[in-house]
DNA sequence: GATGACGATATTGTATACAAATGGTCCGCG
DNA sequence: CGCGGACCATTTGTATACAATATCGTCATC
């Protein structure tokens, strides 16, 4: 599975989270493969691997469709991942060495940066934030952690969440990184996971308050 | 994908249950499509699900392989399915009704007669005592949570522990049962969290000092 | 004798053609 | 006018052929 294939996965996926392909869609394998300009194959293979992120669901009988996601998935998405965040990071917090700890702080500095602004440049917020959850989990040495939490963390949900914050709301996301930072250097593992799943949670409560 | 994709899923399947496949060999799509008697494409798509299930495993380059598990990579697994299982058996205390609750007074009953004989039925208990994790995890009403659930619970391991318990581990297994039905009755999503992370945790042990 | 390059071989990736199954529509019947 | 069944279109499933790529063995050279 290598170029087509995964220039296909590419595609698809930024057809979805450019809001293209819009939640509920129906997706023809037909159809995406001469939008990439691949044979039907590859775009299988693509699609396979976007089922199992939850990218896309297959209907009942084996038609696929965009993703939408009820409140109550939303819900479920956040509270799991508030778990499985909250243990990463206390397992991080007694793996921390000098290097991945000043890699956070150059991503929160990105982060207070892209924050600080007249005008909040969210992009940027979104790749810094995602790059500072990733040293995290990668610093919690548990790739069985790391491939379920891939799973868990619908990136067009972070998105949408992202988009609704208010600059107070980017502000206090960014001081909430300052103090799990805090907790990594004191290698305070309690202390790192209550304060990611407050930071989870307050993200959640941000996008449900939005999303009605 | 429906009858050739399924069948050869089952065929693979079975084949590295059976330790046919031992751990750590090498997976060709085109010797598994000529035992299944089927093309190598609904092949591939069977080896993607058994990929994302952990099954098997790709090497550096999309080389197939019988999923070989760590001391750590169990530990891992038993550590985030312990947390899962458990606030599944919370949500569920607070959601069970007569019905289910009987299906699971029912699974423990077979679970208890597969172990009670002069010799334990392994499959008897492994059967039934997947049965019964299931009803918990379906009852707890969130999908999310039963897919993230399902690529953590790694089948061989569970067979793996099951078949080097003595009878007095199988019985606590099922004292341990009998005590989660005990808190779903009373309705304690509490007792059924702490219950539950005990089971699990007491069966890591129990692999673990077999294994290590 | 060790090491590196080259080529034969095995394995996966892709495209296409065809089969099966699903869904929708239209016509006939009650 | 409502309902049911059969037909047709669309979509997915499967097989096969071919292309690209990696692995491994061999041979030459240092």
């Amino acid at each position: 599975m290598s170029r087509a294939a995964d220039h296909a996965y590419a595609e698809i996926r930024s057809l979805i989270l450019s809001g293209d392909a819009p939640p509920g869609a129906a997706l023809t394998e037909e159809q995406l493969a001469d939008l990439c300009g691949v044979s039907r194959t590859p775009v299988r293979d693509a699609l396979r691997r976007l089922e199992v992120e939850l990218y896309v669901v297959r209907s009942d009988s084996q038609r696929l469709f965009v993703a939408d996601w009820s409140r109550e998935d939303v819900d479920e998405m956040f509270t799991l991942r508030g778990m499985l965040e909250a243990h990463a990071a206390a397992r991080a917090a007694k793996r921390f060495d000098v290097g991945a700890l000043n890699a956070l702080r150059d991503c929160n500095g990105a982060i207070e940066d892209a924050v600080s602004g007249p005008t909040p440049d969210i992009a940027g917020f979104l790749d810094a934030n995602r790059a500072f959850h990733r040293i995290i989990v990668d610093t919690a040495q548990s790739p069985r952690l790391a491939a379920t939490l891939a799973t868990l963390v619908e990136q067009p949900v972070v998105r949408r969440t992202a988009l609704h914050y208010g600059r107070d709301q980017l502000q206090r996301s960014a001081r909430e990184h300052g103090e799990l930072i805090a907790a990594f250097e004191a290698r305070d593992a309690d202390w790192a996971h209550g304060v990611m799943t407050g930071h989870i949670r307050r993200a959640f409560h941000a996008f449900a308050s939005h999303a009605g």
